[in-house]
DNA sequence: AACAGCCTGCTAAAAAACTAGCACATCCGG
DNA sequence: CCGGATGTGCTAGTTTTTTAGCAGGCTGTT
C-alpha cells in the first residue's frame, strides 16, 4: 500500500525540499520554502505529512530531522514517468532529446561519455 | 507577464491533462481525471482557470474546447528544469541517463540514433 | 410546440488546506 | 537559579479550494 500521491500545494513544496535535500530539520525546510508561511506552519506540515506516510524523522540533537519514507529511486522514476506522459506524449525519448537539448544545458565530456556508453548498450540490448 | 504557477491540487490536474491532449471539452476532462469529481466542478475550475489566464476556449460545435494558453514548449521546459533540480541534484545528464535506463523504456533503433546526433552535436559544440 | 439531451454561467455552502499562537520541555550563559 | 533561545505538540480559527445544483440557452425529434 503506497501513499496516494495526492499533496497539497505546500505538502508538495516540502516533500520536494526533501527530496532535494534528502533529510532536513523543519527550519532547514522552512528557510528553503520560496513562498514562506510561518514556522508553525512548516511544522504542522511536517506531522500531517508523517501522519499519511511521506515523511518519517528521527530526533537528532535534541530536534526532529526528517527525511522522505519512500525511496528515491522510486519517487525520482515516478515524477519521470508522469512528466514524459504529461509533456511528451509517453516517449522517454523525448524526453531525454530535450535534455540534451544543448541550448538549456552543456554537459561535460565525461557526461556525454556516460550516456553515449548507455546509448551502445540500449543498443546491443534491443536487438 | 506570465501566469504564475501557483494552481490547486485540481486545477494541476486540469492543466496536466490538457497539456497532455493539447485540447479537450468539459467533459473529456472529466472523464479523463482519475478521481473523478462532478461534472459541474470541472466546469467550473475551468472557467476559473480561464480567468486566471491559464486556459483558453473557443466555441466549436455548440460547446467549448479548451486549450492551455501558454507556449507547450515553455511548460515543458519549466517542468523539466523543476524535475532535474528536485530530483536529479540539478544535473541534465542524470536525468537523460534515467531515461535511457534500459529497464524502464526501450527505444527504437530511430531513436538512438537521434540521440546520439544529439550527444555529437554537444560534443562540437562544447569544444 | 413541447420535450429530451447537452451545454454554459453562476452562487452558496461544504470540505480541505493553511496558519498563528499557546503550553511545555530542553539547553546554555550569566 | 533564572531568563532567553530553540524545539515540539496541539488546537482553534481563517482562507482557499472544491463541490453540487439551479437557471437558462440551443438543437433536434416527435
Amino acid at each position: 500500500m503506497t501513499a496516494p500521491l495526492q499533496l497539497s500545494r505546500r505538502e508538495r513544496q516540502i516533500m520536494e525540499i526533501l527530496y532535494r535535500r534528502g533529510r532536513a530539520t523543519a527550519a532547514e525546510i522552512h528557510q528553503d520554502i520560496a513562498d514562506r508561511p510561518s514556522y508553525s506552519a512548516v511544522r504542522a506540515h511536517l506531522r500531517s505529512l508523517e501522519d499519511k506516510g511521506h515523511v518519517r524523522h528521527e530526533a537528532e540533537d535534541l530536534r526532529y530531522v526528517y527525511s522522505p519514507t519512500g525511496q528515491p529511486a522510486k519517487a525520482r522514476k515516478s515524477a519521470l514517468a508522469h512528466l514524459v506522459t504529461t509533456f511528451f506524449e509517453g516517449s522517454p525519448a523525448r524526453a531525454a532529446a530535450a535534455l540534451l537539448d544543448s541550448r538549456s544545458a552543456r554537459l561535460s565530456e565525461e557526461e556525454l561519455d556516460h550516456l553515449s556508453g548507455l546509448i551502445e548498450k540500449a543498443r546491443k540490448e534491443g536487438r
